[in-house]
DNA sequence: CTTATTGTTTGCCAAGTGGTGAACTGAATG
DNA sequence: CATTCAGTTCACCACTTGGCAAACAATAAG
């Protein structure tokens, strides 16, 4: 739907599903065809397509056809993109925590859950 | 729906939508009541609320009801877990790379924009 | 008690997601 | 040419998401 190459909603999307973190890893190790990536789950080809689109949008991997095999790799770069805006906020946090350490230390540390 | 505390795949969708993150941004500065986080977005409470139940479900952020005003706070350690799994992927290409490097140099480079 | 404030619940709806099976295209292979 | 193999497209389905309006608590303030 969109045109834009990159954004943090399509990413954090394409992270949301196990399948498609799955092929993430996977491809991690390196480039791999779409039969051999779709192999170890319990689910059709078109199935796993739309995974493969979603991700191919999100702009964490590219696709390549060359005669009758689609190749697929990682783009590194997306994926920290990602991991960017999440060490920020924590960033953030810590500066937060620092700057109120004196009378609210129980919170910071009181995420056992309830 | 589901009871377990934490997962990638909730942390991951509670993420992949701006107001979401936004609210995440703003309790990073500290607690803050429902009013005061919808009062930003061009939503009614009811709408707004359903973003605080996926936070919440997702374990990113904590709510407590004194009163009639519900607090919220975030949960700095869940955040991070979603950190660690795309820094542990990032090490995993990083290794990848590294172990490659020679004939492949130019493709761990080329990902610009197609 | 009355009223305003702050959530909360309940229906409802349009659009999106995640899967299926079946039919199809296009490149290798015999 | 005939067949298989890898991928694609299509029509369809159940379910979820993200928004609304409206009615409904329950607490605080006058």
């Amino acid at each position: 739907m969109e045109n834009c190459s990159f954004s943090l909603d399509t990413a954090f999307h394409a992270l949301a599903d196990s399948t498609r973190r799955a092929v993430i890893s996977r491809l991690m190790k390196g480039p791999a065809p779409v039969k051999e990536l779709a192999e170890p789950f319990d689910m059709g080809l078109p199935a796993f397509l739309k995974h493969l689109r979603v991700l191919e949008e999100s702009g964490l991997i590219a696709t390549e056809k060359s005669g009758r095999v689609r190749t697929c790799r990682i783009r590194p770069k997306h994926l920290s993109e990602a991991e960017t805006w999440l060490s920020e906020q924590r960033a953030l946090w810590q500066a937060g925590a620092d700057r109120l350490a004196t009378y609210v230390e129980n919170q910071m540390t009181e995420d056992e859950d309830e």
